[in-house]
DNA sequence: TTATCATATGAACAGATGAACATATGATTG
DNA sequence: CAATCATATGTTCATCTGTTCATATGATAA
């Protein structure tokens, strides 16, 4: 059976209103959804990726991360301010010089997730 | 004065060479990391990560997407694709329509990841 | 103090990106 | 067949983003 097709979309939606409602009740506040996009946008660079698997092994200052990634120091400190306003990476300062760490547990999780989901598509088509 | 930012660099580095060879051993290739940025790009946008979202809870059609998220078809549409091309959905076609789902387990654990990240940040600062 | 080092910041430019519009494709119905 | 529906695609455009250059800040050493 069809119901009326308004122009706000196709009839199909009203068959499965019970569907859309389901779904409507789970999703998070939007909010959180765009602070939830912030998040991994702050993760879709492949500088910053370099940055933070640079920092899996060990806590290092500015300066041996631009040498180690072949970059230049101030696209480096850049990039680190992004991760830290994302809480991403933790710093201490010694002296002149700044060491940065990975924050927590989260960031070395959601990179391995991620890293596990690229190299099994990787695996699966050559 | 000008400072020099070429990657000659620091003198730091050589007092922890041991330090930077590790890390170079374990980093991942140049591409891999591309890739992984890439993957992480395709979640860094409140709309594909609205979708994503939707369609935790059961596979929905592009019209039920967009009117459930308040989208036009064009945009849910051009984001689907986007989401195809990263493996993050899958899509049968019946008839007219066609339905999108979460393509694997990886994506409902990197969402969840994230959004522990999100959510307890707003727990400790309010 | 001055000089130098390590890092951070501000401005400007180039490239990337998402949305809207118009249109095309492919399937179904009459 | 033509008409309609659901979806897909190409183009344009405004905005966002990352890098570079120039400079500033803050710490240390002479």
């Amino acid at each position: 059976m069809r119901m009326d097709q308004s122009v706000e979309g196709c009839a199909y939606l009203a068959v499965h209103e019970d569907v859309v409602g389901k779904v409507l009740e789970q999703m998070p506040p939007g909010e959180t959804l765009y602070e939830l996009a912030d998040l991994f946008k702050v993760f879709g660079d492949a500088t910053r990726v370099k940055i933070l698997y640079a920092l899996f092994e060990a806590e290092l200052c500015v300066c041996d991360l631009a040498q180690l990634l072949g970059l230049t120091q101030t696209a480096v400190s850049h990039q680190l301010r992004v991760l830290k306003g994302a809480k991403l990476v933790k710093f201490r300062r010694d002296g002149k010089m700044a060491f940065y760490a990975l924050a927590d547990e989260h960031v070395r999780l959601i990179l391995g997730q991620g890293m596990a989901h690229v190299t099994e598509d990787e695996a699966r088509n050559g």
